[in-house]
RNA sequence: GGGCGAGUAGCUCAGUUGGUUAGAGCGCCACGUUUACACCGUGGAUGUCGGGGGUUCGAGUCCCUCCUCGCCCA
């Protein structure tokens, strides 16, 4: 062993290496892109995480493959930008911060006022970013840290400001009302996805409203029911059908056209329902064709409580086959109802406030709560005699995800972009792939969501993100209004294109500005204008990153050369709220595609394939995979598990701190504050310790099993590694001519060049297990159990000896190449190491110039390395190897014991197998005494047939021979059946009549084959009884 | 209710245009300390390819249908 190698641990330590090694790669200056047009071009925006949250797994498998991508791009010579930074993320942001001001200080965001809270919402952030940004960097994320951004920073501002008035001087922001799903407690209006729903139990009021002067023979009170009976004081009208026989008809066909078709277990609760249906037509019809008639001639009722006229309105929303057919229609607080008012142009009447309380329409209900006037409400008409049937139901009712309060739907005012065209323009550019979407399937759901042209409603009443640049003023008359339209038109701000104003209705007048902090600002506001409090949604920042990162709207030589970036690399939560809003936002602003690609990677789930989530207890922090396993081991890990169909399923563990046992998770144990360890009996700390006694405890690590695979691998290519560097001493490289070195060595270059083209392809295709499993096939199966095997005797042989060590050193330099992208660390270590012995080591002899692995040339695959006779004649070795092995084991043939074979086969074979005696001694102990034909069978002898060719063991003493036996009648057994199976298809006429000839030709060798076998067998078994005998 | 996806060994997953006896890793069993590696080596056992029907000479693969699970939309 050599002095230099001896140095090298056989235990890759990544707790003391991989920090360094990336403070070294970045002041190398290794991850910096610079504008360079002898270059082409290659660049990724990361999706900017929540600045408020830790990075997840979910985000190390984004990362990760991010990373991949760059670094392997940038290593086969493209000008490589992966553009980090992070997402201000609204109200989630917010409500962290809200929420420790209220624990730690017991204060609302009003007793800090505005800017005191965006304040403290900066200094948040600021810690949050180093951590996430260092997360980033343990991984190994090889991001230009220099061009590091933030959606809320001046450059990001800049770009929401240019876009925001431009798209106001284009028409396509307006004001409206609209129902929010409104936070009562946090109190603003949240999106759709940040509501989840909950079933709770509930009931269902009967009441009964009365109808104002009817005819004689009418009915003198409506019924309705509701499973929120305060609403009923915002109701401006109860709808009835316009034609409730028809829709019963319908109704009625449907079933019965469903019940035709459904098995029969399953018919009786539908013949109930059709039973029930008709029924109806006695006990509802008449009555509803009554309401019907009446709704038509204008027939009013009374609203009880408030004493207020509402309409009976005709709308197909209700349904004459539910309950009483009517149903009451409160506009402001039910998004079905909202509808119903505007197309029957109904009054909206808000009763709330924002904090949840009722306001003045409720009358004498103001100043409750929802939950108290709902008491009240049901007490007061019960004591009117208006209340029917109160039944028990099931609610599914939204929730807040940011405050887990109920939602409350609330008309408000909304600042929308009208979608139209913007939405078309994203379609087009999908539908024409020019915007790739990887796996296709995913173009679906973007091209519906666009399709549906809804109109994005961009205000968050909020105090944290960017305010909306327009200042607002109402007039008491159109004609003033006019005039001051006609003057602000007139400034030369206005003419200059800095300025914009457009009128909502006839007398609310809306002015924006195109720059922060002009003069214009303060003007407005002094001629008696306000500026409007709401800020943008996070996704309209969002939604500018891949141009606004680059410096746009200035003409940056960034946006020139990086622009259009090249992937994105994306969930699929987010295609939607995300990627479809870039895709329509680059189009509008620069004219160009934000991206070619857009590459959808799978999620990650745990064992019970549940999403992983802190606030279920199932969340695995990839810091805690990088202390146990090493980055390495973490990206590898991910990288393998990212198939391309399935999600990734991922079982859990807590480690024991106390004796490193793997505790698996379940549902119940994840949600316990401390656990004793089934193993130690000690007990340890989870996530939920908040008592003193719990939190005493020491903390297990949270990981995953799943990463064993990876730890392995990464040993098994350091000690590969160390292994060459021992056996590098005295090398001297020279250049080698390939064909005329032996077999091992052509094999093993051959399958070098063949994995280098198919790992290439696997990555740029995005099928990155296949790419892990590719490299790990060849490094471990290939590399290390055949050609490192191998060399040990050639090493020890001086003719052979520099060969060896140059094909070793050189599939080592191209194997470290490959893994680069996947496990940087490691092998950025392996090759300083090697460095250490000389720059050259390839096989044409010449020099390494790059001093960092991964700035250093992709490999290319050497196709005329490539040679299947090659790697066919080799696998004919591996299965000799493989039959001599087999038969040692099974009978159990001490390892130092060695053995003697000869090999039936023709004289190519002969040939072929001739070089290889050396090797089967060293691997398989096993002494070759004949290559050919017309060897006596030895009075014991193990045989087997493979890749047709016999195996010939003389087990002399040692032979087991009833376990030889059993084991070759087994094998009879085992022939004779797929004797029978195949003489049974060359017997079907129609098989050999309809098969292509081809596959009826490989049957009938198959079977000719599979018969000599047999027999060979066959005749073994005798010689081995008379033996045993 | 609509859309998409998944169901293959105890676990996590591969399985190309239909064509020999369906594979890998982990785990399991046996043997092994041979100077790169026990985070290792050698060998072995393990399957009603979710159920049912169909097309075909031939189906894990194509079609229909049902069941279970996940995600998205309403």
């Amino acid at each position: 062993m050599n002095e230099l190698a001896e140095q090298i641990p056989n235990r890759f330590d990544h707790q003391a290496v991989c920090k360094e090694l990336y403070s070294a790669w970045e002041q190398a200056g290794c991850f910096r892109a610079e504008v360079n047009p002898d270059r082409q071009p290659f660049t990724i925006v990361i999706p900017p995480p929540n600045v408020t949250g830790a990075l997840h797994l979910g985000h190390a498998l984004n990362n990760t493959l991010q990373d991949i991508q760059i670094r392997w791009h940038r290593m086969r010579g493209f000008e490589t930008l992966w553009m980090p930074g992070t997402d201000h993320a609204g109200i989630a942001t917010q409500a962290v911060v809200e929420r420790r001001l209220k624990e730690l200080e017991n204060k609302t965001r009003h007793d800090l006022g505005r800017e005191g809270l965006v304040a403290r919402i900066w200094q948040w952030k600021e810690e949050s970013e180093v951590r996430i940004l260092n997360q980033l960097r343990s991984m190994g994320c090889s991001c230009d840290w220099t061009r590091t951004r933030f959606t809320l920073d001046a450059t990001c501002a800049r770009a929401v400001r240019t876009t925001f008035f431009d798209l106001f001087g284009k028409g396509l922001i307006f004001r409206g009302k609209r129902l929010v799903n409104w936070d009562t407690f946090l109190q603003t209006a949240v999106s759709d996805d940040e509501v989840f729903h909950e079933v709770v139990k509930g009931h269902f009021w009967h009441f009964n409203y009365p109808v104002i002067d009817p005819a004689p023979g009418e009915p003198k009170l409506v019924t309705i029911a509701t499973t929120r009976p305060e609403t009923m004081l915002g109701d401006t009208a109860v709808a009835v059908h316009p034609d409730p026989a028809a829709a019963l008809d319908a109704c009625e066909r449907a079933l019965t056209s469903k019940l035709a078709t459904v098995p029969s277990k399953e018919r009786a609760p539908l013949e109930q329902q059709l039973k029930e249906l008709k029924q109806r037509r006695t006990t509802h019809l008449p009555q509803l064709q009554q309401l019907a008639a009446m709704a038509a001639r204008g027939v009013k009722l009374r609203l009880p409580l408030l004493d207020r006229e509402i309409r009976l309105v005709a709308d197909e929303w209700a349904k004459p086959e539910l309950g009483s057919g009517c149903v009451k229609i409160t506009p402001a607080h039910d998004p079905n109802d909202y509808e119903v008012a505007l197309r029957c142009d109904l009054p909206m009447i808000n009763i709330l406030n924002v904090d949840g309380t009722l306001n003045a329409e409720a009358g004498k209900y103001q100043g409750l709560t929802v939950r108290k006037a709902r008491l009240a409400v049901v007490d007061d008409l019960e004591a009117l005699g208006l209340v029917g049937e109160i039944e028990d139901r099931e609610i599914d009712l939204a929730h807040s995800d940011r405050s887990k309060t109920p939602i409350e739907p609330f008309l408000a005012d909304q600042w929308f972009v009208k979608m139209d065209q913007l939405a078309q323009n994203a379609m087009d550019a999908v539908r024409d792939g020019r915007v790739k979407i990887i796996p296709e399937r995913y173009a679906k759901g973007y091209l519906d969501w666009l399709g549906e042209k809804r109109d994005w409603p961009v205000g968050r009443q909020l105090w944290w993100g960017h305010q909306i640049p327009i200042w607002t003023q109402s007039f008491d008359s159109s004609a003033a209004a006019q005039t001051e339209l006609k003057r602000v038109q007139a400034l030369p701000a206005a003419k200059a294109g800095e300025l914009a104003a457009t009128l909502e209705g006839t007398t609310v007048l809306h002015v924006s500005v195109r720059d922060e902090g002009s003069k214009l600002e303060s003007e407005l506001e002094k001629a008696g204008y306000q500026r409007q409090s709401d800020v943008l949604d996070t996704w309209f920042s969002s939604a500018l990153w891949p141009h606004s990162t680059l410096g746009w709207p200035e003409k940056t030589p960034e946006m020139e050369y990086f622009y259009p970036t090249s992937t994105l690399i994306t969930s699929r939560d987010i295609i939607t709220l995300w990627v479809a809003r870039m895709v329509l936002m680059s189009l509008n602003n620069v004219g160009k595609i934000p991206f070619k690609e857009v590459f959808i990677h799978p999620k990650i789930l745990d064992g019970y394939g549940e999403t992983m989530s802190k606030s279920k207890g199932n969340g695995v922090d990839p810091i805690d995979v990088i202390d146990k396993f090493g980055p390495d081991a973490l990206r590898y890990g991910l990288c393998w598990l990212a198939t391309d169909t399935q999600d990734v399923r991922m079982p859990v563990q807590f480690e024991c701190p106390h004796c490193a046992t793997a505790v698996n998770q379940t549902k119940q144990n994840r949600e316990q504050p401390s656990i004793e360890c089934p193993s130690c009996k000690q007990r340890f700390s989870t996530q939920w310790a908040k008592s003193v006694e719990d939190r005493a405890l020491a903390k297990a690590a949270v990981t995953s099993e799943r990463f064993d695979v990876a730890r392995n691998f990464c040993n098994k290519l350091w000690n590969a590694a160390r292994f060459v560097m021992i056996n590098l001493e005295g090398f001297e490289p020279t250049p080698l001519v390939v064909g005329s070195l032996p077999l091992e060595d052509r094999w093993i270059l051959s399958r070098l060049s063949t994995t280098t083209s198919s790992v290439s392809q696997a990555i740029g295709e995005h099928h990155y297990s296949e790419a892990a499993r590719l490299v790990y096939d060849f490094a471990w199966d290939e590399f290390c159990s055949y050609y490192v095997e191998m060399a040990k005797p050639r090493l020890q042989d001086p003719a052979h000896k520099a060969a060896t060590q140059q094909v070793l050193a050189h599939t080592l330099d191209q194997l470290l190449r490959l893994l680069q992208p996947i496990v940087p660390f490691i092998t950025e270590a392996i090759w300083q190491e090697l460095a250490r012995f000389g720059a050259v080591r390839t096989l044409a002899g010449t020099a390494e110039e790059q001093p960092w692995l991964m700035k250093s040339a992709w490999p290319a695959p050497c196709i005329e390395h490539q040679d299947p006779q090659i790697e066919q004649q080799f696998s004919r070795f591996v299965a000799v190897l493989g039959a001599l092995r087999e038969i040692r084991s099974r009978q159990n043939i001490p390892p130092k014991e060695e053995v003697t074979f000869t090999v039936g086969c023709d004289a190519a074979t002969s040939g072929l197998l001739q070089p290889m005696q050396p090797f089967f001694e060293a691997l398989a102990g096993a002494k070759c005494l004949g290559l050919g034909s017309g060897f006596a069978v030895p009075d014991m002898p193990a045989q087997m047939m493979v890749d047709g060719l016999e195996v010939t063991l003389d087990l002399g003493k040692f032979i087991d021979v009833a376990a030889e036996i059993e084991r070759n009648e087994k094998l009879s057994e085992n022939l004779a059946k797929q004797i029978t199976v195949k003489q049974g298809k060359l017997s079907n006429e129609s098989f050999v009549a309809r098969a292509p000839a081809d596959v009826v030709e490989k049957e009938r060798e198959a079977l000719l084959a599979l018969q000599q076998q047999l027999e060979s067998v066959t005749a073994l078994i005798d010689k081995l009884h008379a033996a045993k005998s």
